[in-house]
RNA sequence: UCCUCGGUAGCUCAAUUGGCAGAGCGGUCGGCUGUUAACCGAUUGGUUGUAGGUUCAAGUCCUACCCGAGGAGCCA
């Protein structure tokens, strides 16, 4: 009985004789020589049958093998620069082959097939190299994220996913039956951390959220991973400061883990490189002078109309592309109108139509994955803003409530892991940052 | 909800003016001792999204519907 190894500690067993179970990922036979290429979970490595070098019955099995078969394999650890895989530079020279199952026709095949087919094996696809590296940088991303507010001092203490009110307007909210009454799937965490600050400094929840938005964009999901940091006395400049840092180690240890990874994703890395603090911080007036500057250079009608805007409306996603454009790294927008933004965001000192809001949009077009700002501390000014924005009272009573023991300025923001990951891998669209995403028109499988 | 594009073999696509529904890949069988999405030969494969309509004749034209993709709005 030889030692069962993991392909990606395979270069530490040069010379010795083990056993890998997994996958048959591709096969290229060559008469009395069978190229298998089998992956584990943890990397993809060649392994060649010779018929002079096994019994029969072995070969014939190998030749007969189909793609996905699940197999157990045993055979001298050889290094050989023709070998492919991942780490690659390795192969095995099989002695014996059991096979666990014989796997029936797989469906996606090594070229190419079409958006539709392969969300409808998601099952299937999940296993493909591009979708096994995005999900291990992922695991990373959100591994990095972790480490870095326990680090700095944050608590995780996570916020409920049924609740009884709206985060942000009734809209685009998921309804569930709570025993009769009507309750919704969490778009946010953040006003529940509003009290949580009060009794632990510093904290974050990470969970999924839910918003039932009619979007069909590249950047849209119905389900999606939120990470939703809230701190005590902080105001808007101490915040982008921690979103900054706290960015730039998720991006840095990134690249370093899941260099690999990357490599196979082929995404080029050079402008992940430069992402590290200070990022540049322009205000919302700022902004809409360069797109207004953007507008007067080009010569295209259609982007002319694209480009437009007016103060007080929200950047579309035209807006922030061509933004973001101008910076080699993830850019702050602050200082949003107030008309545009969360009834909750505190209102820029003299100049009340404008709120201490920010967003980091992420570069290569990525868009936004970030938005925060600092909350309303004064419980006056908080019930005025429910009442402007026709929210129930009743609902926020506990909310508006932490503004009378002990209020203090605070602020927090919520960070989108699967548009994190799509702007790290270069993926151009987000469903392939979540194994089973949810979308529109898409809850299967 | 709106705009644009699309739906033909298991998959990716082609089919000229309305005139016999085709190719590659995959599968199957055979060959090959260094393949990298191998190669060579043979073979298998169809309710052209659905329902109507026009026509001698419809994948192709018309109507309605269904499904999908990209985008807008909204947002992380």
């Amino acid at each position: 009985m030889t030692a069962i190894i993991q392909i990606q500690d395979i270069s530490a067993h040069v010379g010795e004789t083990v056993t890998i179970q997994g996958w048959l990922h591709l096969k290229t036979g060559k008469g009395k020589l069978q190229f298998l290429r089998v992956r584990d979970g943890t990397g993809v490595v060649q392994a060649v049958v010779f018929r002079k070098d096994v019994p029969p019955e072995v070969f014939e099995a190998a030749k007969r093998l189909t793609q996905e078969s699940s197999l157990i394999i045993t055979g001298a650890v050889r290094e050989d620069e023709r070998a492919p895989g991942m780490p690659g530079g390795y192969e095995l020279s099989v002695s014996d082959l059991q096979v666990v199952q014989l796997a029936d026709e797989y469906p996606i095949t090594p070229k190419e097939h079409g958006v539709e087919f392969l969300q409808d094996n998601r099952h299937l696809w999940i296993r493909s190299s591009r979708q096994w590296a995005i999900m291990r940088v992922r695991a990373t991303v959100i591994r990095a994220i972790r480490d870095w507010l326990d680090d700095h001092g944050f608590v995780n203490i996570d916020t409920p996913i049924l609740t009884p009110a709206a985060g942000e307007g009734t809209t685009t909210l998921f309804e569930v039956d709570y025993f009769g009454e009507p309750t919704y799937l969490a778009q946010t965490g953040q006003l529940y951390n509003e009290a949580n600050i009060y009794s632990l400094g510093k904290v974050y929840c990470f969970g999924p959220t839910f918003r039932a938005e009619k979007s069909k964009t590249r950047r849209h999901l119905t389900e999606f991973w939120m990470v939703e940091p809230e701190i005590a006395f902080c105001d808007l400049d101490d915040l982008m400061k921690v979103e900054e840092e706290f960015v730039s180690f998720v991006v840095q240890r990134t690249l370093v883990e899941r260099a690999a990874e990357l490599n196979l994703l082929e995404r080029d890395t050079s402008a992940l490189e430069q992402v590290t603090p200070p990022f540049p911080r322009i205000s919302y007036d700022e902004a809409l002078e360069k797109l207004g500057a953007m507008r007067e250079k080009t010569d295209s009608p259609q982007e002319r109309e694209l480009l437009e805007i007016e103060w007080g409306s929200d950047f579309g996603s035209p807006h922030e592309t061509e933004l973001t454009k101008l910076y080699d790294k993830p850019v702050f927008v602050y200082g949003y109108p107030t008309a545009c933004k969360a009834f909750y965001m505190e209102p820029w000192p003299g100049r009340p139509e404008v709120s201490k809001s920010v967003d980091l949009l992420a570069p290569e077009g990525y868009g936004e994955i970030i938005g925060g700002s600092e909350r309303i501390s004064d419980p006056d000014l908080l019930e005025q803003r429910i009442r402007e924005h026709n929210l129930p009272a009743e609902a926020f009573s506990w909310y508006v409530d932490l503004r009378r023991y002990g209020s203090v300025p605070h602020s927090g923001f919520g960070l989108g892991v699967e548009r994190t990951v799509a702007w790290i891998t270069g993926t151009a669209h987000i469903r392939e940052t979540s194994s089973f995403p949810r979308m529109l028109n898409r809850v299967y499988p």
